[in-house]
DNA sequence: AGCAATGTTGAGAACCATTGTCAAACTGCG
DNA sequence: CGCAGTTTGACAATGGTTCTCAACATTGCT
């Protein structure tokens, strides 16, 4: 590490350097807005005309998530999906063959798993909920 | 496919043979009541004297859960985890810390995803929900 | 601009959970 | 017992994801 931080600025500054992968990422990702997956991802990157290693690819999506700045989910075959999303808390109606994605909120369900965890005596929640189905443009 | 089904029997009987194999493995599943991988079951069947194939308890595992005998779910890795469940469907409350798990019912989340992916046209549903908590045990 | 320090990339190897292969062993039934 | 159909297991093969590390880009400084 030796962050001997210079300027002292205080907060640790997580430098995330502009390069030209990271924007070709970007840009895939606003491209597109339902769940894809890394691969996907890549592969529409190389469409565009942009060269970026999987790897890379990867690492972006992997911090741009850590970041809060991405979703990742799982779809049922346990692949890591993507997308970029909205900064509120919400859930995803998944279609299982095409990924068009529709954002839904359920203060209902929010409701719900309160109470329950609070039945039992469970703090400090987190939960997840996605639902996956066939759109109608699939069947 | 090439499903010839020679005898054109209708409904095709599945034939579940009760051998030495999947007996172990629902010994193993007897012996805890939280979520363990394929290979910790597999590890566990070993260290109890007995020893099947990891393929063996992937198959076996995958049956189980088709049949509705076991829950799998996935940890964030994406890894398949299992254990013994009751027969209903039902989501859990796990434990951030130790794991303990309570199963739990939720018919109004049942009927609020239902409406939710009939409002859009989704059909052929599933879902996901999980609840993560720290148990009064752990705080 | 030139330079040094350090974060970033990419090609491919490495990992690792999971699934496929197929001959040998086992089961149920006659 | 003997056959037909299942099941098993050792191992290869997949496939997504991460690791490695030398080459490269970016930033800050002079």
């Amino acid at each position: 590490m030796t962050s001997t931080d210079p300027h002292g600025g205080g907060t640790q500054t997580q430098q995330r350097r502009p390069t030209r992968q990271r924007r070709a990422v970007a840009a895939a990702l606003a491209g597109f807005d339902d769940f894809r997956s890394a691969q996907e991802i890549h592969d529409l990157i190389s469409r565009q005309g942009d060269s970026v290693g999987l790897a890379t690819v990867y690492r972006t999506l992997s911090s741009l998530a850590e970041a809060g700045e991405v979703d990742m989910l799982r779809n049922e075959d346990g692949e890591a999906i993507w997308r970029s999303c909205s900064d509120t808390h919400h859930h995803h109606l998944v279609c299982r063959t095409c990924g068009a994605t529709v954002e839904v909120e359920g203060p209902a369900v929010e409701r719900w798993t309160n109470a329950i965890a609070a039945e039992h005596g469970y703090a400090d929640l987190s939960h997840t909920l996605e639902i996956f189905g066939t759109c109608p443009t699939c069947r």
